[in-house]
DNA sequence: ATGCCACAAAGTGTATACACTTTTTGACGA
DNA sequence: TCGTCAAAAAGTGTATACACTTTGTGGCAT
């Protein structure tokens, strides 16, 4: 099978490539291994329950165990990684219950940055946020699945960092990625076109500054996206133990 | 000076201890020295800015630099932990940007969060938010101010807790230890008493379901809290760097 | 005395070695 | 044929080695 799940990143001849930092990436190995893993995770190319054998992962990426080693550790963090104790790492398999605490805290969190939102908004924020919605619907439009979830996520990063907040966007970031191995595992009807047209009418509600409405569309819009799932049902996993529970 | 602010868990004669475990805690090394660093840093023995000499945290636990290594890049996600290229790790200076980002997300938070607890609330979790607050106030009465500002958080995440919702539990301690350094960097005001007594006061509202005025005061407790602090004072501590641009 | 350069000491970054655990393989007996 | 057990293979957990960077120190010229 292989991991060839993952972008080949073997070092191609750059061996000090890490000089020309600006102030913030310095790009350690370790970070662009977990910058790697999470996009393969949740560009889902990497499977829920897929092991993550250290050996294989080093030698993809050209580097020692340690590097890759330090790199799953970060991610358990996420919990985007388990480890099992001397049976190695595996994508996360998130359980119907913590998926709807996810959602929970989603709305929540998001609920309270709409509301913010309209409080201080701009009309070169509403720009950006229609120009992101447009992306969008090429990229349903094009079929472009892998690219569609992540497109739909970022909807709602782009506006924590349209307000400045950096940490906002970060936890809200982290809460995304989650929501990405959630989906491919619960998922059944593709609401995805409709998640789409529902960012425009936040927008639009948003750009009209009536909070309320505003607030009350994204309370709908994550109400509808984790009603899309079905908890009850469990997608093929490369993890045999999960595939045969049902 | 020394990393004396950390208990002494040197092996004591153990020299295979870790076959014990029960089910869940597999209490791997590396989760025992975020542990114990963890607890360092938000019951305020380690300062912001002090630096975290590998060998020196090895030497203290009596591991290798390998586990310390991971430790510290894992705490690097929760950022209580700051690492700058072979320079080494220190405890977070977070930036006065930052406090008033993660205050923000806070209140966003805890706002929802108080709001849907009230809609679910029973009288045992009434009972159990008292009698926190209750060892509340005796750790401020008896000027307990190590515990002190550990029991004040955690009243709130055991809020979440009381949902069911670990992941937003979770989250809000991630959170909640941000601002234990926050508070150390910053705080003038002795805030601390005060904070109790609104506890008390949210209790009071979530009891009798009043659902708006639950909100208000958890919204104006966190605004309070955030107001004791002084951004443009900044502490001494160890980072040279920092202590000289007031 | 002060500033500058060279060298030593300390510390980080990564790879490798090795013990121990889990998984796989294959042979043997029921 | 199937289950069981032992040995081999593969994989994880931790320590150590070593290259390279940063920091500290002392001499030397000014």
């Amino acid at each position: 099978m292989s991991t060839s799940a993952l972008p080949d990143t073997r070092s191609p001849s750059n061996t000090d490539a890490n000089t020309q930092a600006g102030d913030d990436a310095t790009a350690s190995s370790t970070a662009r291994i977990v910058e790697s893993l999470t996009r393969a995770i949740v560009e889902h190319r990497l499977h829920p329950g897929t092991k993550l054998a250290e050996q294989k992962l080093a030698d993809h990426f050209g580097v020692s165990r340690t590097l890759v080693r330090q790199a799953l550790f970060q991610m358990t963090r996420n919990h985007l990684i388990r480890m099992e104790p001397a049976r190695g790492a595996f994508v996360a398999t998130p359980s119907a219950d913590e998926a709807r605490q996810v959602f929970a805290v989603r709305r929540m969190l998001e609920a309270e940055m709409t509301r913010a939102f309209v409080q201080q908004v701009t009309p070169g924020q509403i720009k950006s946020l229609k120009a992101h919605v447009a992306a969008e619907k090429q990229a349903v439009a094009s079929q472009d699945v892998s690219g569609r979830t992540e497109l739909l996520g970022d909807f709602h990063v782009r506006m924590a960092e349209l307000m400045g907040n950096d940490v906002l966007a970060q936890l809200l970031g982290d809460l995304i990625s989650r929501c990405a191995l959630i989906t491919l595992m619960y998922q059944s009807t593709s609401a995805a076109e409709h998640s789409s047209e529902e960012h425009a009418e936040i927008i639009k509600a948003i750009a009209a500054k009536d909070e309320a409405l505003a607030v009350q569309l994204m309370n709908d819009h994550l109400k509808h996206v984790e009603q899309g799932l079905q908890f009850d049902r469990k997608l093929p996993s490369n993890d045999i133990s999960m595939a045969l529970s049902s």
